[in-house]
DNA sequence: GCCAACGTTGGC
DNA sequence: GCCAACGTTGGC
């Protein structure tokens, strides 16, 4: 099982929609790299630490699941969203999704700030390859951030 | 709002 | 297939 960091701006997508939601379909990865890694590596039962960006405090805030593996993201054929792709086509779909479900809200978020201040963190995709916004998570990483976010 | 990093597009 | 121009991301 693999351990994933996803990135959502918080003004648009929070983990307090997600959990408010439960569950969601993760729209709007118009990226080839999160695309071929949504559709070759995540798995159903990994989980995914959820991070926002562009925001005051970007940090790593919560916990889902991935309840579903990779399928054509909806919103690329609809003209009306903000993701909408008028080369794609429904025959051969460019974007994908995969769903997640809500599992935790963090009572301490760990910052970014933290994470850079932070040696055992510097072999991060967070830090080494900042703009990919499906990155993955070493187990050692992984543990020790959920250390740090349920203390 | 600025701007560096870097991904994508399209002419050749 | 190269690469310049352009667009986007995201921290600050």
């Amino acid at each position: 099982m693999k351990h994933w960091l996803f990135k959502t701006e918080p003004d648009t997508y929070s983990i307090d929609d997600l959990k408010r939601e439960g569950r969601c379909g993760w729209e709007g990865i118009r990226n080839y790299q999160a695309r071929n890694r949504l559709r070759d590596d995540v798995r159903k039962g990994d989980t995914v630490l959820i991070y926002h960006s562009s925001c005051a405090e970007p940090a790593v805030v919560g916990l889902a699941e991935v309840i579903g593996e990779a399928r054509p993201d909806p919103t690329q054929f609809n003209p009306e969203s903000p993701y909408y792709d008028p080369k794609s086509t429904v025959e051969q779909p460019r974007w994908l999704l995969v769903d997640l479900r809500w599992k935790e809200t963090f009572h301490a978020p760990l910052t970014l700030k933290a994470i850079k201040a932070d040696p055992q963190f510097s072999d991060m995709e967070l830090v080494s390859r900042s703009r990919l916004s499906i990155q993955l998570v070493e187990t050692a990483a992984m543990k020790a951030i959920l250390k740090h976010c349920r203390n």
